[in-house]
DNA sequence: CATATTAATCGTAATATTGCAATAAACAAA
DNA sequence: TTTGTTTATTGCAATATTACGATTAATATG
């Protein structure tokens, strides 16, 4: 099938799936270390950077931004992208609570 | 294509996006915080509390340990699953330290 | 205006993922 | 051994993802 049947998982299910999908594909992550990494911004230079066709780097992009995580300011012929500090922030909070849940009361089974 | 060009990416890239893969599936998500929350361990439950059929959250279990976040105790017919806490925290180090990167310093680009 | 530059979009091929029915495998109990 | 119970595997259909060539859109520059 390949279909995510959303409708039976809580809101919040599907928010943690929905930031981990994205961060599912490795280009994705070299995108936003290199966003982190530099302190300006870039466009362009993703392609040169990672080493994807531009139109994947664009499709990389927009994923990213569809989920809030980046944004882009349009320059000229260039599109200069960065993160969205308070999206990221929001993110995290959500990513971590699922993360850092209690382990140490918890006893094995095996 | 639907074939991520792993070669061209750092082993810390592509470990992270392995692991944010797993993540992103609404019902792992949902096993992994059932485990989380019972204090003993799960087996066929899953199945119950989650509204998939057998098969597919038998599959879901098997990614999940493959990654090594679970591991499962056989229990004469039945099998008992539960958190790798060691693993978790392993898997917690890599993905904090790339979610939780400084945002401060950096200035907005648009 | 014509041309270059840059990024987005379209179209498409290759591959991956998801879900489940059917079946198999493993074990317990009668 | 037969039967029931539970989980894993197989096979397959439907859908999603990834990558990129070709093209388009937008803007800058001569």
């Amino acid at each position: 099938m390949g279909l995510a049947k959303t409708e039976m998982f809580t809101d919040e299910q599907n928010e943690i799936s929905l930031f981990a999908k994205v961060f599912g594909h490795p280009a994705r992550i070299a995108i936003l270390q290199h966003l982190f990494k530099i302190n300006s911004c870039v466009c362009g230079d993703l392609v040169d950077e990672i080493g994807l066709a531009q139109p994947t780097i664009s499709q990389h992009l927009k994923e990213l931004k569809h989920l809030g995580l980046i944004k882009g300011n349009v320059e000229g012929t260039s599109v200069c992208y960065c993160i969205h500090k308070e999206n990221w922030t929001a993110m995290k909070t959500v990513m971590n609570e699922f993360l850092n849940q209690d382990l140490t009361e918890k006893q094995d089974c095996c």
